[in-house]
DNA sequence: ATTTAATATTGCAATATTACGATATATAAA
DNA sequence: TTTATATATCGTAATATTGCAATATTAAAT
């Protein structure tokens, strides 16, 4: 079928399968990096730092966005694409929260 | 072509893609809090807590377990499930780094 | 008004994912 | 040894993802 059927699961596992999905290609993570590291966030360089053709940066970009990791504005002749750190803090957040029961579970199995 | 080229990533970002996707799926997110806050780690009641037949939850399994977020071990006639706290580690130190990161650029821009 | 530059969209081929029924496997129980 | 139980694997259909060439769009520059 390969259609994921999302309504049997909670708002929040929704989340935050919807995020790691979108984290989940390493160009996707190589261009939150990129974002991360450069300066400004006029950022029509990205198809120039990664192994990839224009279409396929924008296609992951636009998932990116739709994912809500990241913001775009139009500036001009350029796009403004920049991280949404909302959802950063959720991801950090959720793996916080789940390290800190496994650190009081300590290991009774496996 | 449907095959990610993971070649000209570096490791780390492959790494982090890898768990990414694997946690990419809401039945994944489903599993991993389950075992989470079961008390021991005998799993075969997986399938009775997801609206999934016993396939498809052992192929998620299989996925999880590839990704080296969960380890199995074989305990007679059940499966003992458990999460692999490292995974969970890199996950949060990654997250953090990158959250520390954006609080120290504080919006200088978008 | 034309040209240039930056980004998005479309269309398509190759491959991957999701899901499950049927079946295999392997241990435990009878 | 047969039967029951738990999990894995196979085969397959439906859908999604990845990637790019070709093309569209849009605003700046000439």
């Amino acid at each position: 079928m390969g259609a994921t059927n999302t309504e049997h699961y909670s708002d929040k596992q929704n989340q935050i399968a919807t995020l790691a999905k979108a984290l989940g290609h390493p160009a996707r993570i190589a261009i939150m990096e990129y974002l991360l590291n450069v300066e400004t966030c006029i950022c029509g360089d990205i198809v120039n730092e990664l192994p990839l053709a224009q279409p396929t940066v924008s296609q992951h970009l636009k998932e990116l966005k739709n994912a809500g990791l990241i913001k775009g504005e139009i500036e001009g002749n350029t796009i403004c694409y920049c991280i949404n750190e909302k959802a950063f803090n959720i991801l950090q957040s959720y793996f916080g929260n789940i390290t800190g029961k496994l650190e009081m579970k300590k290991s009774n199995c496996c």
